[in-house]
RNA sequence: GGGCGGGUAGCUCAGUGGGAGAGCAUCGGCCUUACAAGCCGGGGGUCACAGGUUCAAAUCCUGUUCCGCCUACCA
């Protein structure tokens, strides 16, 4: 077989592409629903249809694909289920700004005409962000990939509303919901974001009914004043004795309002005075309840002041707040201004201002559910990592609050209640209702309203799994195994799919939820298009490739902290895809096809047997890193025995077999290499699904993807502890001459001899057997060991344990320079040794501390010391020398 | 207001009771035929500050301070 042909550079774009092409078409990504195998499945959090890939995703999705290969090659079933979201508002959003382009709304357009332009949108455009997830290298099963709003998942929605309304968890009503005056929709409590601004706290003079007279109160929202229906107090505020049954004139409307008392009102607050309008405010709402207060309202939908708002009626609620603090200071009414700093709900799609508003929504009752959801992860049915979470999760459970599901948008699933024309029956059911159950009347209108967005993706673990129907899938993979996202939809979507599930299933919808951190820039600010500060992870690919950026993405993903992204780093993991690229290359160049696997034989060269003792126990720790989502852990353990153990010790030593033994050294060394590059490449799969195919594939003996291999298993009959010992000592003494040749500046190109003094005849005899070694990987022409050798004249000299290792250096020998590396050494080793001291000199240290730690410093102590002694006495050779 | 997380080498971060670590950057020596996207070696830290617990603290406790985030109905 001829040599590879094998390209200097890594060079991954065209790489990528032809190898995701590989594995669906070879359908390696495809789960087998029914399967002798155990199954480990993980619902993709399903990204919003309008979304192209940002670096959240990147980082969520990379460590699903990471988990999901591993298990694959571990031997597990896996399914990870793919699929988009249908994002009511965000979508019909989009949608609304392109008929604006074209100077038209979706009102001429029409409602059946305007879902028709989405559908068409969607068609368009919905798949980008699926192919950029393939760009990512994600391993989902494409042949399952599901919509929210596909028609399975439509039945889903329609048989959950149905029997939650039936069981009287939904219900609608008159509530103070969020409104966003630009969307035109109600919204969640979750959805509103509340940010600090600078504002005011203005003091308004509402005069008493009779007489003379007036009662203070401090507002933020001075135009909200129209709507008030009473001034409220705290009934232990002496201020405000004696004044129950009174009333005061609301300003410039001098409409009277009565004076109530309710213990909410803090007396501390401004003047203790707080003017209740139950219409745009939701605790003034719950005031208004108690106390029985109509609700007046003056803001519309819009957010404009409607008729009510009298004078002020057809202006905007910011210009109405300027006119009404004129009209106010006018009439001497506005007592003060104070700067005021509080937080103010803003929409999380739009950034609009937040309007509290009275409206009729649906709800769905939640705290029935949410006990439920509790108990589940207190009694650990769901584990949350890091735990830190499930702390959080309890917190946000345990005050919830009824959720507002309605939505006055288009581009959702539309609820499914009809009311009648005739008898004002409302009608809940799944299919369309031909008359009403109430009086047969045929006059049915359906709810305008379309359901949140979140409430389908709350489905999400079983929907895609065939919910409602009993399918297959289903019974094999619910529950999931794993969650894996970002903490920012902890309530948004893992809680209610944890309800849901719950619910309706009667298990939890997965194991385990592994929550990640937020990708900020390299300053920690979030990344935002505003801020201008985004890294486009599809530009990292191109630039990087793929493999380094999700490795990258890996070794930056520690528990509990968020991730700083710069290129930079980026870089470094570039140069370590190739780095295992160019050792495969050398690997694939020397490879002369006859090779035949080693395994089963045991090595006899000491590297050998080394190296596959590493790799057990490195691919053992590994695994167990990926196990408990210690991302970072498993990648930083890969880039330390690849490149430091595998590349700069194995792969050095093992040119010592390949050009200078006998024939059957040759072809083991050959066969050795081939396994051991091939255990590596196993290893680095799951994180550079690419780079490790491309390899595999060129290597002999190699059968089918990489994504099918066995992940490398630790066995014990590979370890060998023995080997391990002698390796340690050969790099030691390797590293002695290197330390000493690097501070001495002598070149690479200038052989030097050493005499080595080893007292103990075992590590002599490991040394001699390995003196090629030493001589290659020192740069060594004459090696001399043995115990008990003289320090030879014009040498140098490393201690390592009890050997001393002399480099003579005829000529070369700086005898200042030594003295200073020797004091250097010494004194580090002294102030080692001293700490090391003080503990043995304290008797509560003795006394107190287990036995196995302090024969561990005693020991260190006797290494010390020997050590010293040895460093010492070569100073004085020099000191003597010198003289 | 409440809660949480963080402050460790120039930078980014690991390290949760017993010898301060990594990557990048930096400095010195090398184009040694897998790799200069590389090799070999060196330097660099009062572990934010102050107390405490302990034989022993980067690690546990208390307080201070700075940064970040989440949450909330004081208008």
């Amino acid at each position: 077989m001829s040599r590879e042909e094998i390209a200097k550079s890594y060079e991954p774009q065209e790489v990528e592409h032809r190898w995701y092409r590989y594995w669906e078409e070879h359908r390696l990504f495809e789960a087998e629903t029914r399967s002798e195998k155990d199954p480990y499945c993980i619902v993709i959090p399903p990204p919003n249809v309008t979304g192209t890939l940002h670096m959240g995703h990147a980082l969520n999705n990379t460590l699903q694909d990471i988990l999901i290969r591993y298990k694959k090659m571990k031997g597990f079933n896996v399914l990870w289920q793919p699929g988009t979201d249908h994002a009511g508002i965000a979508t019909q959003n989009v949608v609304e700004k392109d008929l604006a382009a074209k100077g038209t709304d979706r009102h001429t357009v029409g409602r059946e005409k305007f879902i028709e332009l989405v559908w068409e949108w969607r068609e368009k455009y919905g798949g980008l962000i699926i192919n950029q997830l393939k760009r990512l290298g994600c391993a989902c099963d494409w042949s399952r990939e599901r919509f929210t709003m596909d028609e399975g998942l439509s039945r889903a929605v329609r048989e959950v509303f149905v029997r939650l309304y039936d069981e009287g968890l939904i219900y609608r009503g008159d509530y103070i919901i969020n409104w966003c005056p630009r969307c035109h929709t109600a919204l969640a409590d979750l959805e509103v974001e509340h940010e600090e601004r600078d504002s005011h706290l203005y003091y308004v003079r509402y005069p008493l009914e009779k007489g003379d007279g007036h009662l203070i109160v401090a507002t933020t929202r001075p135009e909200t004043l129209l709507g008030d229906t009473a001034v409220a107090v705290n009934p232990e505020d002496e201020r405000y004795q004696g004044l129950s049954g009174v009333h005061v004139l609301l300003p410039i409307l001098d409409r009277p309002i009565p004076v109530i008392f309710d213990r909410y009102v803090d007396t501390e607050f401004g003047t203790g005075a707080l003017k209740i309008t139950p219409a745009h405010d939701p605790y003034d709402f719950e005031i208004g309840e108690t106390h029985g207060l109509k609700r007046i309202k003056v803001i519309d939908e819009d957010g404009r002041m409607n008729e009510l708002a009298g004078p002020y009626r057809g202006m905007d609620r910011f210009e109405c707040r300027e006119k009404i603090l004129a009209d106010l200071e006018a009439r001497g009414l506005l007592e003060k201004i104070e700067p005021y700093r509080h937080s103010v709900g803003h929409c999380y799609r739009c950034k609009t201002m937040i309007e509290p508003l009275l409206s009729k929504q649906w709800f769905v009752r939640v705290k029935p559910l949410a006990e439920k959801a509790i108990q589940a992860v207190k009694e650990g049915r769901t584990k949350i990592y890091p735990t830190i979470w499930e702390g959080v999760y309890f917190d946000w459970m345990e005050n919830i609050r009824d959720w507002c599901i309605s939505r006055q948008i288009w581009w959702g699933h539309r609820i499914p209640a009809w009311y009648c024309e005739g008898c004002g029956e409302v009608v809940v059911a799944k299919e369309t209702p031909e008359t009403c159950p109430a009086c047969s009347g045929k006059d049915l209108i359906q709810e305008t309203d379309v359901l949140d967005t979140w409430f389908s993706s709350a489905l999400w673990p079983f929907s895609t799994l065939g919910w409602p129907d009993e399918t297959e899938a289903l019974k094999t993979f619910y529950p999931t195994s794993l969650l894996v996202t970002g903490f920012d939809i902890l309530f948004f979507w893992v809680a209610r799919m944890m309800m849901m599930g719950l619910h309706f299933m009667g298990d939890v919808p997965f194991r385990d939820v592994y929550i990640h951190a937020l990708v900020r820039d390299a300053e920690g600010k979030k990344m935002s298009k505003s801020k201008g500060n985004v890294i486009d992870p599809l530009q990292v690919m191109d630039r990087y490739g793929t493999d380094a950026f999700r490795f990258t993405l890996a070794a930056f993903a520690a528990q509990g902290r968020d991730i700083k992204m710069s290129e930079e780093r980026i870089e470094g993991y570039r140069h370590f895809v190739n780095k295992i690229w160019n050792a495969a290359r050398f690997v694939l160049m020397n490879l002369e096809g006859d090779e035949e696997p080693m395994l089963g034989h045991a090595p006899a060269a000491l590297a050998d047997r080394w190296i596959r003792t590493r790799l057990g126990e490195v691919s053992e720790e590994v695994s167990r890193a990926l196990e408990e989502y210690r991302f970072n852990d498993a990648a930083g353990l890969c880039y330390q025995f690849v490149w430091h153990e595998f590349c700069d010790w194995y792969l050095e030593m093992a040119k010592q077999g390949l050009y200078g033994g006998g024939e059957m050294e040759r072809k083991s060394t050959r066969g050795m290499l081939c396994e051991v590059l091939m255990a590596v490449l196993k290893l680095l799969h799951p994180f550079m699904p690419f780079v490790t195919e491309e390899l595999w594939q060129r290597l002999p003996g190699s059968t089918g993807s990489i994504m099918e291999a066995a992940f490398p298993e630790p066995s014990a009959h590979t370890r060998d502890r023995e080997a391990a010992d002698e390796m340690k000592l050969l790099m030691g003494v390797i590293t002695g001459i290197r330390n000493v040749r690097g501070e001495m500046r002598i070149p690479p190109s200038k052989n030097v001899s050493v005499v080595m003094d080893i007292p103990d005849p075992q590590d002599a005899l490991v040394l001699r057997r390995n003196e090629a070694h030493i001589m290659t990987l020192a740069k060594v022409d004459r090696l001399e060991i043995e115990a008990g050798a003289r320090k030879p004249e014009g040498s140098a000299t490393a201690v390592y344990g009890e050997n001393q290792i002399h480099v003579l250096l005829k000529g070369l020998l700086d005898f200042g320079e030594e003295r200073k590396r020797l004091r250097k050494e010494i004194a580090k080793v002294e102030k080692e040794m001293a700490a090391a001291e003080r503990k043995l000199g304290n008797r509560g240290f003795l006394e107190k501390a287990p036995a196995e730690i302090v024969a561990e410093v005693r020991e260190r102590v006797e290494g010390f010391k020997q050590r010293l002694e040895k460093l010492t006495r070569n100073l004085e050779f020099f000191d003597e020398d010198d003289a």
